[in-house]
DNA sequence: GAAAAAATCACCCCGCAGGATGATTTTTCA
DNA sequence: TGAAAAATCATCCTGCGGGGTGATTTTTTC
């Protein structure tokens, strides 16, 4: 079994050089590394890696284009997305944009090796700081709608997954349940709100601030 | 053939006569009338119409909470709202909620009878000048993203109707193509967005401010 | 008037979503 | 402590959604 094949990229040489070491450490391979959103792009085409770890923040194309650039033309590879903020907004858009985990860039380095390996192996992994943000807070605002659904704990977070645009088995992966569970959610879900698929879940929880 | 039984619930009796008076003339059933929403709910279930036409604004319980008790308890009957506004939020959440169509009040009579019609075999309608409205009008604000993913006109049509909930078909019905070329369009706005399914692009089109 | 873009539609395939049912375990709360 | 609610999971089934390909017609644009 080889090593799994990992590029860098990241505006800051010190970032860098702490997620190499952190990354070599782990036994994986870091064949290269990018100081701006084009030059990942380029290292993506030439180098063909397993992994693309992308800061959101960075000059000459930020992380959500290279992102995209990167999906579309090369879907297979699998792109982690390195952020400081916990934004809801950003999180959603690189998910939607085919990114294949979310990382703070606090998160512990076995947190941080656990989603790459997890990347390369095809899941999709949101760091579980970040993702317990994103779960556990709710804008207060608005809330009277939500009241009325009478949704449980864990249909909430089901709910506010799906309108981060996630799949049934990603949310089972995220959430560490079974495929079947989040069935039953999803369902008790949709007869709660009265709607009749996920897309009009999403939109309800998107118009009733339950996300953002 | 018998005759399509309908009921009709707005809590003004000049609007009841109104309508009474339009669909029989055009020979379909007025089997009952209520004034309110509960009455409506009532009578939904001891008369068990082909179609209940509910006025969104009612006295005890609006005609979005009738709509809801009355699909979830006989969801074979199918339900039009009528409304003065064309609020693409109430439209939304209509939809949602399984409304079989959505009518202005100002509508032609024929469209009022057409519409009904429809509902009664099972279809999904939108009120022309309606579906008018909701499609042919951007918000401007925000339309930097929209721009970038330069969709064409019926690209933008089918996007906005994924975003208010509608599935493949009832988009369909609503643009009155087929089917199979609604598809060609959603899949052509999922490579211009970036995103993998429908629910991600309901997403996309409500943050950037595509609806509502 | 020719080339390019947009819109239309068909057929095939596959997998996930969604509906129905039943069942067990854990947690909550009166 | 005992009942009710919540959370977990399974299995079966069906249909729609989404991907791939190809093709024709209409409209736009240079």
């Amino acid at each position: 079994m080889s090593k799994i094949r990992v590029i860098i990229a990241d505006d800051h040489g010190v970032v860098r050089a702490g997620l190499r070491g952190l990354l070599a450490a782990a036994g994986l391979d870091v064949v290269g590394e990018a100081g701006t959103g084009a030059e990942a792009v380029s290292l993506a085409r030439s180098l063909h890696p397993d992994v693309v770890l992308l800061d959101v923040r960075m000059p000459e194309m930020d992380g959500l284009q290279a992102l995209t650039a990167i999906k579309s033309e090369l879907p297979e590879i699998s792109v982690v997305m390195l952020t400081v903020y916990a934004s809801t907004e950003y999180l959603s858009r690189a998910i939607a944009a085919g990114a294949a985990g979310y990382l703070l860039k606090d998160a512990e380095p076995d947190e941080i090796v656990r989603v790459v390996r997890a990347a390369a192996e095809g899941s999709r992994v949101i760091d579980a700081s970040l993702l317990q943000s994103v779960l556990e807070h709710t804008p207060v605002a608005e809330a009277d709608a939500l009241q009325q659904a009478d949704l449980t704990q864990q249909e909430l977070r089901v709910l506010k997954l799906i309108a981060l645009g996630l799949t049934n088995d990603a949310i089972a992966e995220t959430l560490v349940v079974s495929r079947n569970t989040v069935k039953t959610h999803v369902r008790h879900i949709f007869e709660k709100l009265g709607v009749s698929d996920r897309t009009q879940a999403a939109i309800w929880a998107v118009r009733n601030g339950l996300v953002e």
